[in-house]
DNA sequence: ATTAGGTTGAGAAAAATTTCACAATAAAGT
DNA sequence: ACTTTATTGTGAAATTTTTCTCAACCTAAT
């Protein structure tokens, strides 16, 4: 089992490598992922043989070999289905992704409290908060992105693990309060902004 | 200095407070600050002890002095102006979210390079990438949120960079070549999903 | 005044993460 | 065949981050 920052490096590994597949790439080496993906070479050594990924001795990595034991630890061998609940401008904007194929990922349904987001022509159906159980069950949901303003994120994710949800990306900037079996990962834009900010030193 | 997670935690703390704020109290515990920003209870003293925030010893931390340190230490004195590159649904949701205000920060254009998007009748003005330069020197910006595709996001940093961004908050899922001076945090919310899946058990 | 109780502040310990250093070794060149 | 060279794989060291522990000490109660 890969540990919370792990995981991070190895996602971010898949894409990277994606990208060097499809630049017409069949090997790599750890240097060469590493710039790639802004890891150190040894760490990237370090986390594949972390999971038996083998390379070459001379000759780096195979990256056919790479993608399909990573496709294996996050098991992309089928459609993980996902609700996003609040259908804001940000609700939208993670809904109509388009790299979600390629993650084998799936938005199935939207949902909002808001009647005037309903029933609009959109690309995926966007429901009243009241069917969320229904199209938990039908497809077989168990996560869940969260966008809804902050003073209503806690209610809806509620709502959300009462209907069975196991993990919640949380964008609002509330920590949300759920039971343990509950995993919740928080991304709070704002505080990226602002951590950016001090960061590269133009504050003060 | 902060580091680059503690200044996670700090501004957690800030968006916290301002909450318990709102909410009436005048004083706070290090257990009940960490309980609302999920840090344990010495961590959030010893950071406010890294910053020389002194708490009283049986009467917990005084939430306005509490506040004024952070905001001292993130320089809230004055407003920031932002800039936004990218106005597809991602880009409209961040230059719309309420948020900035309280915390002192202001957008006050985005950018984008389909014409389709630039004149709409929208809450901040859109140019045309070639406007990047004055908007940014007008308005003294230094930092910049990135949210074109993929295959965008190399060339649009190199333009923000040659008009002498500092720091960029890219939600492109690629890694950006920049110059050592410019700071790049990089927020990948497929990776975050991607990564709860996995870790709320939901796959194997 | 004295005592009891609860919280801070900080040093020490522990845990987690990353880098260092280099042996093992496969590939390529001679 | 032999040597050189480049890269992996991995223990050990270093660094960073978090938790543990408890003395100091303020507040409130008696």
């Amino acid at each position: 089992m890969a540990t919370f920052t792990q995981t991070k490096r190895l996602l971010r590994y898949r894409m990277g490598l994606m990208r060097l597949k499809k630049m017409g790439l069949e090997r790599v080496f750890s240097y060469t992922l590493g710039k790639e993906t802004g890891v150190s070479a040894e760490l990237v050594r370090k986390d594949f043989s972390a999971f038996g990924i083998k390379g070459h001795r001379r000759g780096g990595y195979d990256i056919d070999n790479l993608l399909s034991s990573l496709e294996r630890i996050f098991g992309k061998d089928r459609v993980q289905n996902v609700v996003v609940v609040g259908m804001g401008n940000m609700g939208k904007a993670i809904s109509m992704y388009q790299g979600f194929q390629d993650h084998n990922m799936n938005v199935v349904a939207g949902f909002d409290i808001d009647p005037a987001k309903l029933n609009k022509k959109f690309h995926i159906p966007v429901y009243p908060l009241e069917n969320m159980g229904e199209v938990i069950e039908a497809f077989n949901v168990s996560v869940a992105v969260l966008t809804v303003p902050e003073v209503a994120a806690q209610e809806a994710a509620d709502n959300l693990i009462g209907q069975g949800i196991q993990g919640i990306l949380n964008l609002a900037p509330v920590l949300l309060k759920t039971p343990d079996h509950v995993l919740v990962n928080n991304v709070n834009l704002m505080v990226e902004l602002e951590r950016l900010m001090y960061h590269s030193g133009v504050l003060k």
